[in-house]
DNA sequence: TAGATTGTTAATCGATTAACAATC
DNA sequence: TAGATTGTTAATCGATTAACAATC
């Protein structure tokens, strides 16, 4: 890994996906490709993929292409997800349960230590052996368990406060489902997962086509009009 | 609305961000700001908001600034979310039960219309008073009731094909939770919600970060070091 | 060796920021 | 009117794509 300047976000963003097609090829048995094979299976230009990967340093071999299974140990090792991951999940509703639940992700070493919450009903029931927890115990587990990451999955209007217990208990990152943005220091990295942006996203896109087709039929209706004319009157 | 050229999808994507910032001033009382104002609070350049808003036309005023409601109510428009959207949850575990309870879909005209699974143990079961249908019965009820999105919280390898039936029975856009990418027709929206993807960026930014922490500590233990040479040897 | 395909430089394209004239 | 702030053009910056020499 080529130490020094930074990597671009949009690069960072797009390995994810590539690890996941890697990871799909090795399925299929397949072990080697080629940028432009590539390309075509994900839908990008073969240029991006080779300008991506050589971010991080010459993973191909000329005249070969790509060895599927070392390309994809090796975003691995660049995205950290050869390393383990402590994490607690903050709010045990169901986006906490879902995620509780996606065994996925201790398979990729997010290894969930905790559960917490402030409702008493659920205080002290177990989702996937994992017991939840008073909230109040969350400086103290903190201070007892080695975790990076929190999930936060509670309402927009607890999160501030949460977010700066956490922060002052020596969190290294936030994932953050709350409808707000978070505060936090530099040093603390903080992803958002703003659901019901993404949802309005969709809808601009519903409406957009939506009026795209009706300005379609519009003219076409326009057209038979016209033709209706010009059958009843002259034509040149 | 100025019709014609397309909106680049950078534009797009802030705008639900600027409607959240925009509620929460009303939600304050604040009824006009500048885009000074608003830049400092989102952290983003004034420049930026201007350009992206003047993508649809000038909503502000000279000397003035933006009127916080009109703006608010415009980019609900253009947002399409001053319509309603029908929608069905495809998938009725953790995943799709937390979009279901999530009041706020309600309220900005996201209506569940029906929630479907394949898992004979929770079909006829009521979430949020609407009953869980077996995915048998997806033909019939999208060509009785009126839906535009579906969203697909099923795993990634139920989704490809559940997702061609949905393109089948002339659905328009698909919110996707599985960990797959679709294969659709152009006139079909989909939205990615890919979780692991998103935390998979978030372990490189814990991991870049924790590396820079040990790289710095480094450093200082080697000018320590120098510094201890510097004193049992001689002294410039 | 010849063919294939990378790694990398150069060219293009698009998005962001700066600047300022228009105007409330 | 003077001051403030937009709308918009121009300048800068960054990201994507194209091209090709290097090399397996």
């Amino acid at each position: 890994m080529t130490e020094g300047r930074q990597i671009s976000k949009a690069v960072i963003s797009r390995l994810p996906r590539y690890y996941r097609y890697l990871g799909e090829l090795m399925e299929e048995g397949i072990e080697r490709i080629s940028s432009n094979e590539l390309s075509v299976r994900m839908k990008v230009t073969a240029s991006q993929i080779r300008q991506d990967l050589n971010n991080f340093g010459g993973f191909g071999q000329q005249g070969y292409g790509y060895n599927v299974r070392y390309l994809y140990d090796e975003i691995a090792k660049i995205l950290g997800i050869d390393r383990q991951h402590n994490l607690i999940i903050i709010g045990s509703g169901n986006l906490g349960q879902a995620i509780a639940n996606y065994t996925n992700f201790q398979k990729r070493g997010f290894l969930i230590k905790g559960m917490f919450d402030i409702r008493p009903e659920v205080i002290g029931r177990e989702i996937r052996g994992i017991r939840v927890r008073s909230l109040d115990e969350l400086e103290s587990f903190l201070a007892e368990n080695e975790v990076q990451i929190a999930t936060l999955t509670i309402p927009k209007t607890e999160a501030p406060a949460v977010a700066d217990r956490l922060v002052k208990a020596g969190i290294k990152a936030i994932w953050n489902f709350a409808h707000t943005d978070l505060n936090v220091p530099d040093d603390v990295v903080v992803e958002n997962v703003h659901l019901s942006e993404n949802l309005m996203r969709l809808s601009y896109r519903v409406c957009r086509l939506q009026d795209e087709r009706e300005q379609k039929e519009r003219k076409k209706a326009e057209r038979a009009h016209k033709t209706e004319d010009g059958r009843n009157g002259k034509r040149s």
